[in-house]
DNA sequence: TTTGACCTTCACATTAGTGGCAACGTTGAC
DNA sequence: GTCAACGTTGCCACTAATGTGAAGGTCAAA
C-alpha cells in the first residue's frame, strides 16, 4: 500500500510515517516511480511506534528494539550483537518502573473519582426514581 | 529544606527543580532572603512528577493531577469543578492504554531476551562442572 | 573576605513533530 | 491528448515541550 493508505489506516499522518522513516523506524520500499510502498505488517509496526513513543520511550530506542518485538524471531536471535541484551535488559527494565508509576498513579486517580462520586451522592442523595 | 538538599534527596537537578516551578508542577514558599523552601512531602512529590513525565505524561496535564495523587483527599473533593471528573476520567483511560501498551511490548523482549539466552547455551552447551 | 549555595534571566540544546512550497505521478472527465 | 484534481516527493524552516548552561548578582558561614 501506498503512504496515504497507510496513513488512513493507522491514524498516523503520512508527515509523520515519512520523519518515523527519517528516524529510521520504518523502511518502507520504493516504486518505480519514487513512491513508498508498505506491507501489510507495517499498520501494526506503525501502531506499535506510535505507543511507545507515547509512552516515553525515545526513537532512538524503539529502533534498536523493534526487532525484537515481532514474534516469530527465531533467526534473528543468533548472532544478535553483544550489546543487545545488555540493552534490551535495561529498556525492559526502565519499562516496568514506568508501568509500575503508571499503574499507582492511575489507581489514585480512580480512586480519586469515586470519591467525587460519591460526595456528589452524598450532598444530593438518591432520591428520584 | 533549601533546594540544594531536595536536589540530593531526590536525585533530580536544583535546576529542573526550578524548571517544574515554572511550570506549575511544585510551588515551594520563599525564606525571607528569597531562598525557596520545600517541606518535606514534597520529596515525593518531585519524584511523582519525575515518573510522569518520563512516562510521558505533560506537565500541563501533570500540574492539573497532582493534587488528585496524594492520599488523604477528604476536603478537596467537595467543589471539585465541574471539567475536573471528566479529565481525569480521560487521563486514567489513556494511563491505562499506555500501561497495556508497555506491559505488552515488555513481555515481548522479555521472550526475546529469554530467546538469546536459550539460543547461546544451545550453541555451547553446559559441558564442563 | 572568601567560598559555596542560592537567586534571576537569557540563551541554547534536543526531541518530536508540522507547515508549506514547488515539482512530479496518477486518474478520470472531456 | 489534455486538463483538473489529488496524492506523493524532497526540502527547508518552524513550533512545542523539556530541559540545560552560563553570566552576573546576593546571602551567609568559615
Amino acid at each position: 500500500m501506498r503512504i496515504g493508505e497507510l496513513a488512513q489506516k493507522t491514524g498516523v499522518p503520512a508527515r509523520m510515517l515519512r520523519y518515523y522513516e527519517e528516524q529510521g523506524l520504518i523502511s518502507p520500499r520504493r516504486l518505480d516511480n519514487g513512491y513508498r510502498t508498505y506491507d501489510d505488517y507495517l499498520v501494526d509496526r506503525v501502531k506499535k511506534v506510535r505507543g511507545l513513543v507515547d509512552s516515553g520511550i525515545p526513537t532512538r530506542i524503539i529502533s534498536s528494539i523493534l526487532p525484537c518485538l515481532d514474534q516469530p524471531q527465531t533467526i534473528v536471535v543468533r548472532n544478535a550483537e553483544p550489546g543487545l541484551r545488555e540493552l534490551l535488559v535495561t529498556e525492559r527494565d526502565r519499562m516496568s518502573e514506568k508501568i509500575d508509576f503508571l499503574t499507582h498513579n492511575r489507581d489514585s486517580i480512580t480512586r480519586y473519582i469515586q470519591a467525587i462520586d460519591e460526595a456528589g451522592s452524598q450532598e444530593r442523595p438518591l432520591r428520584a426514581g
